[in-house]
DNA sequence: TTTTTTGCAAAAGGTTTGCAACACG
DNA sequence: CGTGTTGCAAACCTTTTGCAAAAAA
């Protein structure tokens, strides 16, 4: 049988194997978005955590995502969002109300994979944005 | 025998047919924008037609994104990129000298479509965002 | 104790707004 | 001629930079 378990993330080992320094802000930075599901913006994420300095928060986002343990996702909506860099997906987005959902899609991959092949000008593709936009059954 | 054609594109009925009126700063926005392959920004697009007040450009490029005539693509570049609204495609961007590629994919497109049919939560999707990054061949 | 990181103030960009003069239709 | 558009000035918002004090290892 097995038993449920509290989800208890080490962010302190987290942020130590990232070779980044434990600190406070760091740290509320890393845990918040860790409990997010969705991508947030700098802006966003400052008013949650009020007591660290916008300032600091940008550098922390900037040191995070370049460390890998945040990745930035582009929604059109001139502001950058990040989340939690685990595994790879993509995201519907709610035109109207920014209701999130995640998909993975192995088929899509592998499509993609094959237009890079193809190319006759790129000699290799490292990433991909993909982002669908509609409507949610609640705004439709 | 096909004779070749100086192509020559009616730009007055173009705004007028977006029931916009016609001055000389749109025209030269979209004629300048009708030229270009590759998606541009704002500040790319007044650096090529200076004259053109770069308040007028914004009031511009906004009012023919609304019409349809103009498009936004994003390419992680923390900036908005616009390019004219013709076929559907999507782009491979060199991360390295921003050479870009466009592409067409109708497998591509199949695959999202069953992708939006299978959402739980979303009840219809409008567009999509898709864009690959890597090193063209000169950057490799 | 040495090196990073933080937080404040201020600068720097980029984009938007208000408004009078101007131009299109 | 009336309404929509332009161009300038100034406001606004977001992001970056400089630097001294504080914290991490």
């Amino acid at each position: 049988m097995k038993m449920e378990r509290e989800e208890k993330i080490d962010f302190k080992k987290i942020l130590h194997n990232a070779k980044l320094k434990n600190t406070t802000p760091r740290l509320a930075v890393l845990e918040a978005l860790s409990k997010v599901k969705h991508p947030e913006t700098t802006q966003e994420i400052h008013q949650r955590l009020k007591n660290i300095d916008l300032v600091t928060l940008y550098r922390t986002l900037a040191s995070f995502e370049e460390s890998g343990l945040l990745r930035k996702v582009d929604l059109c909506k001139d502001a950058v969002y990040y989340e939690i860099n685990t595994n790879h997906h993509h995201h519907i987005i709610c035109t109207e109300c920014n209701n999130i959902e995640d998909f993975e899609n192995r088929e899509v991959e592998k499509v993609l994979e094959k237009i890079a092949k193809k190319s006759a000008t790129f000699a290799n593709i490292k990433s991909h944005s993909l982002e669908l936009f509609g409507l949610c059954k609640t705004c439709a």
